[in-house]
DNA sequence: AAGCTCTGTGTAAACGTTTTCATTTTGAAT
DNA sequence: ATTCAAAATGAAAACGTTTACACAGAGCTT
């Protein structure tokens, strides 16, 4: 059925020296002789030979796999992350292998043994939470992890993500701005530190102007485009207690917000200025084209791609005392989903 | 720093035992005594082992590596294929490694090298595309592959896939049904197989209506929003010509036609009828939410994965010769994109 | 001509497993 | 008690590499 592959000693029988020879010729060529690092090449041509990676990587004690820890991968937000995670990984060798733990702490603990079990040289955290078995590591062990997307409070890691509290904060004072006063802010799942940093920067900024903060005018979602509706009708129901303004922690709960608006028949953003968070592709091509953050998701994978490297090649240890997260500069985009406040 | 990783031969010398009978003790628990399984466990606990998965394969010749080729992570589509893959392919105790082409043979050949080199037991094209080392591969040699989404002409390998040419036909038939007479397609690339099925649909609908085609009536786009409003303009520029619904092969190009008509003050679906393809999440929250095929992107790639175990687990030879690729049906979503032809 | 230093190559160990085969122990049957 | 089969274990080979070490020969310097 399948040929038998060629290994390496059939390359070295082939062009008649040993193993050792050939591989040398393959990985330090200029140590091995002309003429024996051509039969070696011709030899090699002539068996189809290609190195077993697991052997090989047995010898050298590594796996040339970088394990990715993703909530979600159906989540389209982290795509290009991931791409630009990947272009990195393997630019340097690497290859990416992503592990899907659907928030589940034990999918997450099975995946942080790969780097005990030499399935992977290191990993990106993409899920905002450090698996149980590595938590409870040595003060002064510093595993190969970087952290990406959601920091990790009290976590030396080295991480790399954007100044969530103060795009928020950007955001809310762009609507503070266009004169209003009453502004709700939809946020992500509790427990999760976009969420404290977002509102935070909301709060921050209504506080700045002058403005109390009203418990009904936060409401939670979940980052999805229903609970974005779901919000939206809550939060719209009364035409006296309305808001004039809405600040989302996601592109998608705004699509929501403006779906439950528009079911009330409130024309953005002349009733009702919308902003969001993300910039996902679908931001600039609904109608109204939505305000929003920009978050650079790719340039977010190729910082952290290369934070891990760095620390990787370098031997560095994997912490990150002084100098702190790197922040990655975030954009607010205007577009037709924010207007001045209505008049009453 | 890093503590010494416990190997077998710890385990064993902590137990008292041969490494041979800590192997056992793992893996074939019923020939190994109660005794020494009991010491063997708590030596496990002890000493914090976990087997070096890299020695482990070296040894069975394996790697529980399931190799995923897509022509681009970035992009949402492959998302949620992408998940059923990760969740079926975990169960069965295969990691799911994602190889992120870019549409470079270059690329695709150094991935599918994985399968010789042993860092993957077998591969998923999801790129519509046979990597060239696998093109000249013998005939009867049967590598362990399996294609989803996009089927390659002539090639015996097992496939799951939608019936392209069926649903753009329904799309289409169903836009005939509301009386819609000229009728536009937007399609994909060229060269490309979803391109040839889906415009192939679409024309054996409009013949069988006893519609001449008419080749201004097809525009070609990417896929892209953008490549969508670029198709928009273009077809409804001129108002004489214009046609009255138009039918796209993925979502993003009817919103991007939608976009594009909203320009020309165009009113949807009352002056134009639009459907799109895929069903992603955006669909369905749009103004005016689109009518769409949806496809089961998730039961794709569960379908994929679940060819691909049987074949691997049984050793059946990876040909798909009598039965055909495996169709996983559509279902035709109707929202308000689409309405009756307006009356000239 | 003897001693060097290089250069190039081969031998064999090592990486951490699993598994074949041989050997020992157990326990039952005679 | 002796024999035998079955059960449990250990020794060692094997998986395919890389590399430390040893060694041979070539070209120098004395």
């Amino acid at each position: 059925m399948t040929e038998k592959i060629a290994t390496i000693e059939d390359v070295a029988r082939h062009a008649g020296v040993s193993i050792a020879t050939v591989s040398r010729a393959v990985h330090k060529p200029d140590v091995v002789s002309e003429a024996t690092r051509e039969k070696v090449q011709t030899a090699i041509a002539a068996t189809g030979y290609t190195a077993n990676v697991m052997a090989r990587n047995l010898r050298l004690n590594r796996s040339g796999m970088i394990l990715l820890l993703v909530p979600d991968i159906g989540n389209p937000f982290f795509s290009s992350i991931l791409s630009g995670i990947e272009k990195g990984a393997s630019q340097a060798g690497y290859n990416v292998l992503i592990g899907d733990t659907q928030n589940d702490p034990e999918r997450e603990a099975t995946y942080a043994a790969y780097l005990r079990s030499n399935q992977a040289d290191a990993m990106i955290l993409l899920n905002g939470r450090l698996p149980a078995p590595l938590a409870k590591a040595p003060v002064n062990a510093t595993p190969p992890v970087v952290i990406a997307c959601e920091r990790i409070p009290g976590c030396a890691l080295p991480t790399v993500i954007i100044d969530n509290d103060q795009a928020s904060f950007v955001a809310t004072r762009h609507l503070l701005d266009l004169g209003h006063t009453r502004i709700a802010h939809i946020s992500g799942p509790s427990g999760n530190i976009l969420t404290t940093d977002r509102v935070g920067g909301y709060r921050r900024a209504l506080k700045e102007a002058g403005i109390a903060p009203e418990q009904s005018l936060v409401y939670r979602g979940d980052f999805s485009i229903d609970s974005g509706i779901a919000a939206g009708r809550a939060l719209l129901a009364d035409e006296k207690t309305r808001p004039t303004a809405v600040c989302c922690a996601s592109d998608g709960m705004a699509i929501g917000v403006i779906v439950a608006a528009k079911e009330y028949g409130l024309r953005i953003p002349e009733d009702l200025s919308v902003v969001g968070f993300d910039d996902i592709p679908h931001a600039a091509a609904y109608d109204p084209p939505i305000t929003t953050v920009r978050q650079p998701r790719r340039r977010l994978g190729e910082q952290a791609i290369k934070l891990l490297l760095d620390r990787l090649g370098s031997k560095t240890p994997f912490v990150n005392n002084d100098d702190g997260p790197v922040i990655v500069p975030t954009e607010l985009i205007i577009r037709q989903s924010t207007g001045p406040c209505p008049k009453p």
